[in-house]
DNA sequence: GCGTCCAGGTCTACC
DNA sequence: GGTAGACCTGGACGC
């Protein structure tokens, strides 16, 4: 293994971070335990795929990323490490929430366990497919889709790994192909006039992550992408690190329900009017509060 | 074994 | 702007 570590960014915390919500458990992810690590295949801009695993330093002062084979140039570690920092989102300055949420009663704990920062695909074409993919339909079957699509379309690595798709080369699919093989049924005329788009430059969709534009334009651009919804745009609008809506899904709604409902039939108003007085951070204090028990507990992907 | 329901929703047509 | 109906798949559930 070819090893070596990045600096991290204060009150940075590798394990949330990875366990933040479900993508960890789709490929091209994998959880290591004992060490605890994050698996990844890299795709390199030379068109190579690359093996690698993160972990956090006992100091906690950085992360080491090895590397399958020997260490790469130093280039290819460069080019490694900023998709790294992209994915484990460290240019999303929390401090801010956490001086907020610090002085909160019941939510503290989201500062004192550094909370808070989203995993994120190595691409944000990475995360609208993957966010298409959870819609109206059970985990396994979104597992199911994800490892189909890696499989069929993704980059192999020397150790049988593979990448997640670019958008050529989901563009060139058939959507009967996508339907049917890939299993994404009625999503893959959305997912097919996503990759053609970014594909042929039609969408520049990594503009997303450095966009400084308000929120509401965020949202209504991310809802002008065909199978983006309410949901899948406040939950892209999330691992952008924007948090002023909510991406209320079933699962949100049920949770809610369960902790907050006391018994009564919740609406979407009525979780909207619980999580307010949080203002541009609501959506991030929405989910942490939904996903407490991930940190006492097992997580539960 | 079979039918129904619905899940980490969205789109379109219609009012 | 609000709402019904259609849409793929597969696991859970009742019978």
């Amino acid at each position: 293994l070819g090893t070596f570590t990045i600096p991290t960014p204060a009150g940075f915390h590798f394990r949330n971070t990875v366990y933040s919500h479900g993508w960890c458990g789709l490929a091209p992810f994998s959880v290591i335990d004992a060490p605890f690590r994050l698996g990844r295949t890299i795709a390199l801009r030379d068109g190579r795929a690359l093996e690698c695993s993160m972990s956090g330093m006992d100091d906690e002062s950085g992360l080491l990323i090895a590397c399958a084979g020997r260490l790469p140039a130093k280039a290819t570690r460069e080019e490694i490490a900023a998709v790294v920092r992209s994915m484990l989102h460290f240019e999303c300055d929390l401090a801010p929430f956490y001086r907020m949420i610090g002085k909160h009663r019941g939510h503290a704990w989201m500062a004192r366990r550094r909370a808070g920062r989203f995993l994120r695909g190595a691409t944000f074409f990475e995360d609208v497919v993957k966010t298409i993919l959870t819609t109206n339909c059970s985990w396994s079957l979104t597992e199911s889709m994800n490892t189909q699509l890696v499989g069929c379309f993704g980059v192999e690595s020397d150790l049988g790994t593979r990448t997640f798709p670019a958008p050529a080369s989901i563009a060139e699919a058939g959507e009967a192909f996508l339907r049917t093989r890939v299993k994404l049924g009625y999503r893959a005329p959305y997912v097919l006039e996503f990759a053609r788009r970014c594909a042929c430059g039609d969408l520049d969709v990594e503009a997303f992550r450095s966009a400084t534009a308000p929120a509401t334009e965020i949202y209504r651009a991310l809802r002008s992408i065909k199978g983006v919804g309410d949901y899948a745009a406040g939950n892209l609008l999330r691992l952008l690190g924007r948090f002023d809506y909510l991406g209320l899904d079933s699962w949100c709604r049920s949770k809610y329900t369960e902790l907050h409902g006391n018994g009564a039939t919740v609406t979407d108003r009525d979780i909207e009017r619980h999580y307010a007085p949080f203002e541009s951070w609501k959506g991030l204090v929405m989910w942490l509060d939904l996903t407490r028990y991930w940190y006492t507990e097992k997580f539960p992907l």
